[in-house]
RNA sequence: CGGGCUAUGGCGCAGCUUGGUAGCGCGCCUGACUGGGGGUCAGGAGGCCGUGGGUUCGAAUCCCGCUAGCCCGACCA
C-alpha cells in the first residue's frame, strides 16, 4: 500500500515539544513517530510503528537463525513465581504491583527469567530435551524512579529477552556464543556501532557477562576503552597489580604527630612539613586511605567493611558492591553506603580521620584478626612490600613507613577505586579513556540461581535430577529506535538506515497542475509494484516549503520530487544523508529506484 | 528520595512585580491570492488560567495547602 500523506495519521510540529530534552525524542516527536501518554510511557503512530516493526523483524530473522523459537508470555503475572525467587520484595519500588478484585497480588512484569524457567520446567523434563533457547518480544514495565530522553528510559518499554537451558557448563558457553553473534549482526543490521564491553555479573551470579554499548554522550553507562581495543563497563575494569616488592631492607615505620589532618590533602602538606626528604615531596598516592563502608546484607544484618585504597584516589561503591559478594560469608546482593558516626562508635578502635590497618604483629585494628573484625580489604595496588603513610588509630597521629605484609594484613583485595582516564587497560592495550554508552543489549550466563529456585531439574544420561543452567539476553527494542534516531539526523531531521526507515521512498509533488499529481500518483503505484514502500505526499493545498520540510524531518533515506521538472520529463531523486540531488527520467526513475533500493 | 523549575485554547509562550471583563505566534476552519524551501490578505472557532481553600467590592495576578509535569542528582537485568 503506497502510504498517502494527506490521510495519514500524523502531524509534524513546527516547533519542538518543550518536555523532550534529547534530540531524539524531539525528533521522533515531531516528526509524528509516538506521543507521550504518561511519563516514560509512550502511543507508537503509524510511522513510528512501522519502523518498530522493522526492528523488530531484524531481531526475530536473526533469533531463529541461531535456533531460538518465539514464544510470548503475558505482561501481567500472578506473584507467585516471583515470591519463590525472592524478587517480589527484591525489586523493590521498581515493579509495577496491582491486585485483582479478589485481592490477589500481581505484577507488571519487568523481566521473565521466572516464567520462562516454569515453562520449560512445566514442557521438559529429559536431557533429550535440552539445549532449547527460547525468546519473546514484550513489553516489560519498570517503575522507574525518573524515566527520561524519551524512549531511552521509559517505564514501559519492549524488550526481546530470549533464554538459554543447558544440561551443563559446555552448552551453556555454546548458547551464549550462540547469541553474542546474533547480537553482533543484528546490531550489524540496523546499522548501530555497538561495542561489546565486559560487564559484571553481579547478583544475578553468572560467570560471564557482556554488554553492547552504543557509544554515545546521552548515554547513562560510563565505559572505559584503550586503544588497544580492551572495553569494559568501569564495573568490570580490573587493575594492573604492580609486582611484589622485597622489603627487607625496609626501614622500621615511625610514628609522628600530624595535627589537624583528617583529609588526605592536609595530611600530604603536613608530611612534607613534619617529614620533608631528599627524594621529593610527598604525594597523596603514597598515603593509604582506609574508608569504613556498612553493607546492608541479605540477611538484613548490617556489616562494617573498611577498605584501604591509595590516597589519591575515591572508592567507588558501583564497583565495590560488584565484587564484594566474594568476600562475604553471606554472598549475594548486598547494598553498601558510607559508615555513619553510629557504626563508628562501636568500634572505639577506629578514630575518625586517622584509621589505619594497625601497626605491626598483634596490633591489628581491621581485618578479621583484628579485635574488633571488621573485614579489611584493599585495592590491589596495596602489594607486599608496598609502603605507606596511614592513619595510626590515635587523633593527631599517623605512621610512616609501613608495610604492607610486614607491618600489616588484610584479608583480601576487592576492585574498589574509580577508574581514572589514564589507568592502563589490563590487557596491556594502552591507556583507558572513558567514554559513554546506551546500553542496547546485555547477556549474560545465569547459571543455575533461578533454576535451582523453581526446581527446573532434567533427568541426565544417568537418571538421575540435574539442575539445568541458564542463560539471559536481551536487548532493549524500542531503545534501539530511540539510539538509532539519536545517531541517525541533523538539523532538519531525522535519517533512518535504510533497513529501519518507515519507507524505501518519500514522494514528494509540488505544484497544483493535475497532471503532476497523475504522474507523481502513477509513479507511487509502480513503485510499490516493485516491491518498495512509499510515503506520497499528495497534500493538495500544502506548500512546497512545508512539503520538503517534513520530508527532511521524516527521514526517508531517498526522496523523490515531482515537479516543474516534469515538463521536461524529470523528476528529481534527493538523498536525504548527503543532501546529493539528481534529475532523472520519469521513465526510468521507477527502475533506478528499485536498483538503488533492492541493490 | 534530595535540589531546581514549571502549570494560561491542540502546540510554544506573554500577562503576575503594581488585583479591575484573557492576549500573541504557530496550528485549525472559511474565502481570495500564491505555488520549488514552513507565503500573503480578510474573516472565524476554540480557554473553569492544574486543583482546594483564604484575603478582597473584585484574583490568572496576593497568601496557604495539595496535585501533576520537566531538569539535575541518588537509584535502576
Amino acid at each position: 500500500m503506497v502510504l498517502k500523506l494527506s490521510t495519514m495519521f500524523m502531524r509534524t510540529l513546527r516547533e519542538d515539544p518543550v518536555e523532550a530534552e534529547v534530540a531524539s525524542h524531539r525528533l521522533l516527536v515531531r516528526a509524528g513517530y509516538i506521543r507521550r501518554a504518561a511519563p516514560g510511557i509512550y502511543t507508537w503512530l503509524p510511522l513510528g510503528l512501522r519502523v518498530l516493526g522493522k526492528v523488530e523483524a531484524i531481531i526475530r530473522e536473526e533469533m531463529n537463525a541461531i535456533g531460538a523459537q518465539e514464544v510470548h508470555f503475558p505482561a501481567l503475572l500472578p506473584r507467585e513465581p516471583y515470591e519463590t525467587t525472592g524478587r517480589w520484595t527484591e525489586y523493590g519500588e521498581g515493579l509495577f504491583r496491582l491486585k485483582d478484585r479478589k485481592g490477589a497480588d500481581y505484577l507488571l512484569a519487568p523481566t521473565h527469567e521466572e516464567m520462562f524457567t516454569l515453562l520449560v520446567k512445566d514442557l521438559y523434563s529429559s536431557y533429550k530435551d535440552l539445549p532449547v533457547y527460547l525468546y519473546q518480544i514484550q513489553n516489560k514495565y519498570r517503575d522507574e524512579a525518573r524515566p527520561r530522553a524519551g524512549l531511552l528510559r521509559g517505564r514501559e518499554f519492549i524488550m526481546k529477552d530470549s533464554y538459554s537451558f543447558n544440561i551443563d557448563d559446555e552448552g551453556l558457553d555454546e548458547a551464549y556464543m550462540a547469541h553474542r553473534g546474533a547480537y553482533l549482526r543484528i546490531f550489524e543490521r540496523l546499522g548501530l556501532e555497538i561495542l561489546p564491553v565486559f560487564a559484571t555479573a553481579g547478583a544475578m551470579g553468572g560467570s560471564k557477562s557482556e554488554e553492547f554499548l552504543h557509544p554515545n554522550p546521552i548515554g547513562e553507562d560510563t565505559f572505559v576503552r584503550s586503544a588497544g581495543g580492551y572495553a569494559a563497563n568501569v564495573e568490570a575494569v580490573t587493575t594492573v597489580v604492580p609486582a611484589d616488592i622485597d622489603y627487607t631492607d625496609a626501614p622500621a615505620f615511625e610514628v609522628k604527630d600530624t595535627p589537624d589532618t583528617p583529609t588526605i590533602e592536609t595530611l600530604v602538606a603536613c608530611a612534607n612539613e613534619v617529614a620533608p626528604r631528599a627524594s621529593g615531596a610527598w604525594s597523596a598516592a603514597e598515603t593509604l586511605k582506609n574508608v569504613v563502608l556498612a553493607a546492608k546484607l541479605p540477611t538484613g544484618e548490617r556489616q562494617l567493611v573498611a577498605i584501604g585504597l591509595p590516597g589519591d584516589r575515591d572508592v567507588d561503591l558501583k564497583r565495590v558492591e560488584a565484587n564484594i559478594a566474594a568476600h562475604l560469608e553471606t554472598g549475594g546482593d548486598v547494598q553498601l553506603e558510607a559508615a555513619s558516626e553510629d557504626d563508628l562508635k562501636k568500634h572505639p578502635t577506629l578514630v575518625k580521620g586517622y584509621i589505619g590497618p594497625g601497626l605491626g604483629e598483634g596490633k591489628a585494628v581491621l581485618g578479621l584478626e583484628s579485635a574488633s573484625k571488621i573485614l579489611y580489604l584493599v585495592d590491589p595496588r596495596v602489594v607486599p612490600g608496598s609502603t605507606w603513610v596511614t592513619g595510626a588509630n590515635e587523633s593527631g597521629k599517623h605512621v610512616f613507613g609501613l608495610v604492607a605484609e610486614r607491618d600489616f594484613t588484610w584479608d583480601g583485595t576487592i576492585e574498589c577505586v574509580e577508574v581514572h582516564e589514564g589507568d592502563p587497560a589490563p590487557d596491556g592495550s594502552g591507556p583507558l579513556v572513558t567514554a559513554r554508552g546506551i546500553e542496547m543489549g546485555h547477556i549474560f550466563q545465569l547459571g543455575r540461581k533461578y533454576a535451582q529456585a523453581l526446581d527446573c531439574k532434567v533427568l541426565d544420561q544417568n537418571g538421575k535430577l540435574k539442575v539445568v543452567t541458564m542463560g539471559s539476553y536481551g536487548v532493549g527494542v524500542t531503545r534501539a529506535v530511540a539510539a538509532l534516531a539519536e545517531s541517525n539526523r541533523d538539523a532538519n531531521g531525522l535519517i533512518w538506515p535504510r533497513n529501519v526507515a518507515p519507507a524505501d521512498v518519500h514522494l514528494v509533488v509540488t505544484g497544483k497542475a493535475p497532471e503532476l499529481f497523475e504522474a507523481a500518483q502513477k509513479i507511487a503505484d509502480e513503485l510499490h509494484s516493485a516491491g518498495i514502500e512509499v510515503i506520497y505526499d499528495d497534500r493538495l493545498k500544502v506548500s512546497a516549503g512545508v512539503k520538503f520540510s517534513d520530508a527532511e524531518l521524516i527521514g526517508v533515506p531517498t526522496i523523490v520530487v515531482i515537479g516543474r521538472g516534469l515538463v521536461d520529463g524529470l523528476v528529481e531523486v534527493k538523498d536525504r544523508a548527503t543532501g546529493e540531488r539528481s534529475d532523472v527520467s520519469v521513465d526510468e526513475v521507477v527502475a533506478q529506484l528499485t536498483a538503488l533500493v533492492k541493490g
